[in-house]
DNA sequence: CCATACTATATGCAAATACCTATAGTCGTA
DNA sequence: TACGACTATAGGTATTTGCATATAGTATGG
């Protein structure tokens, strides 16, 4: 439900098309919050009928045209009250913990393949959050205060993306000496 | 969307009414996958529908009657395809992330304020899992495999939970020597 | 010359989610 | 005796999401 801000968010640096934010999205955003393209037309629409952004159609010959959309007062404002307000945390929906919750389930050589390939996913995610750190770190140019935030983001997710590999190596490790009954009815 | 398998796997702890497994989830399940009330009997009904359970009504004089949840066969090789299943992570929705990132608009003072608030609330969540760590790890009686499962899911969040809360420890101490202007345009 | 990709906007639709409300009897307590 | 809590199930509904598809011209490469 924040869709709408995340775009605000990328409207205060500048004034974009769908298109534009699309791009900017895969590129700058993706990593912590996931859209669809057409999610974020849809949005820009709800948010031309609550007067948050408006739009300045550009005619053009060879390419469809551009809907630019500039951030209003009032989207300022809500963009602002929504970066102040306390934020209450999302209800957890994390698959992956559920799936080890009832993996007693599964023989262990199925469960180490299942830890060996979410091990492999963590490390691809790590190395491309790594290479974005990288590049981030490097933009002494922009204005003091967004780049600090820009590196603290990325860093956080490394850091967070760190722990979870290094918890997963230790219990690979313990996996690989468990016992390799699965349990039919673990309450009985 | 995986809602039906949390459920089936309870289900295979033992046959549970809706109202049951309600009270299950929040005392179990709930740390990483939330859920309403509404949604379990929903669940319930699609799953019935599909196969998955078969239900016995037991009329009573005092209470509503119950209507008692059994998984079949059918349900029993869903939940372990979808348990071997390689886990192909959910879209990232990272709502805080999104704040933090765009929190050069708030001057330092708000900044402040919204990191600790988000860390008293990471340190109320820890000590709660860490008291159920502690039951957990009482469960010696448990079936060997999914005690030790169920320990290692606790301590996953645990681990979790405890970097986010030292990186933010971190980031405070960071944020508490910065210089104080927002900026309203950072890519001018 | 054909296929693919890029620019650019948008709709259709099934499913899931969150939140609220309905129903209705029993039991404890203030 | 009135109020709330517990047992037990369930529907209404707005909103969001993911995935697929439509449209249509230009440019590029094999």
């Amino acid at each position: 439900m924040s869709l709408p801000h995340m775009i605000m968010g990328l409207l205060t640096w500048n004034s974009f098309t769908g298109y534009d934010l699309n791009k900017l999205f895969q590129q700058t955003v993706q990593y912590f919050w996931w859209t669809e393209q057409s999610q974020i037309y849809r949005a820009l629409h709800r948010m031309e009928r609550d007067g948050w952004v408006n739009v300045e159609t550009i005619i053009q010959q060879d390419n469809p045209n551009r809907k630019v959309y500039h951030l209003t007062e009032t989207g300022r404002a809500e963009l602002l009250r929504w970066l102040a307000e306390p934020h209450h945390e999302d209800h957890p929906h994390e698959v992956w913990v559920g799936k080890l919750f009832f993996s007693h389930l599964l023989p262990n050589e199925d469960l180490i393949h299942l830890f060996e390939i979410r091990l492999a996913q963590t490390e691809g995610l790590l190395s491309g959050l790594e290479e974005r750190q990288a590049f981030v770190n490097g933009l002494t140019h922009e204005s003091e205060r967004s780049a600090i935030l820009q590196k603290m983001t990325v860093g956080y997710g490394v850091e967070m993306l760190r722990a979870e590999r290094d918890w997963m190596r230790r219990q690979l490790d313990i996996l690989r000496g468990m016992p390799d009954q699965p349990d039919s009815n673990p309450h009985s």
